[in-house]
DNA sequence: TTCGAATATTCCTTTACAGGAATATTCAAC
DNA sequence: GTTGAATATTCCTGTAAAGGAATATTCGAA
């Protein structure tokens, strides 16, 4: 099969406000992986090619390969080819909804709410 | 067997600072599963009882105590006890950690970074 | 146009995990 | 103590996903 060089995103248009929730299931499956785990925070360094993943890392080319590819369907990173080199890089975006999901439980860490909290944990049946 | 009331959380104090990546893998994981992102977001209005979030989010009973219990584990929640029921709160320190892991990233959204970004992206060889 | 380097893909096997159904446990009330 | 409600656990089964090994693809260079 011919290989396509733009790269399998997955569309995130059509995002209903209700489907956010369900809609990260991806993104944490993807994070939800020790190696994975790894080449992310490799990444934050800059682009790096797949053989230099693999020897940083310590993978096997094509466990690297295939963990790039679930990172990339996540939205996590993007390719850029250069003669047979692939440069992986990180996308801003799937930490921006990141934060955005973590901000709507942010209240959870507030004195406001921790003193409501109290309350309803003393709270009579 | 007796069912120990203390709750199973797992130790989260000898936490070499390399071990971080890798240490978020079990909340990543635990939050990776739509049902349980579900209860997440429930729990957000505050405490509920397991029959509750079973009703609330039409789970059978069974599989909702499943999921609590892996939510439980990675400390996602915790729960009081109150006769026969069983109360599930959110805990704020795992929020709370996602957003220090995700502070090592924050720089890939910055107007500095996106500069970079630009640079190495038209970077010959 | 053949070769070697870089990367992706396929096939296979093993393991983790989710859901369903049934059952066990715990507790309060009687 | 017996019962019923609330919850947890076990067993089973299907499925997704990870790693290993082998192979296919792509590209630049000779």
């Amino acid at each position: 099969m011919r290989r396509t060089e733009e790269g399998g995103r997955k569309a995130d248009s059509g995002l209903r406000r209700n489907d956010m929730d369900e809609g990260h299931t991806e993104l944490f499956s993807a994070l939800a992986e020790p190696s994975r785990m790894r080449i992310v925070a490799l990444l934050r360094e800059g682009p790096l090619s797949v053989g230099e993943i693999a020897d940083r890392l310590e993978l096997r080319q094509p466990q690297a390969s295939k963990h790039l590819k679930v990172l990339q369907q996540a939205g996590v990173v993007e390719v850029q080819a250069e003669a047979n080199r692939r440069h992986y890089r990180l996308r801003p975006e799937p930490f921006r909804e990141m934060e955005d999901w973590l901000a709507g439980y942010r209240e959870l860490w507030s004195d406001r709410f921790d003193r409501l909290d109290e309350y309803l944990r003393n709270m009579p049946d």
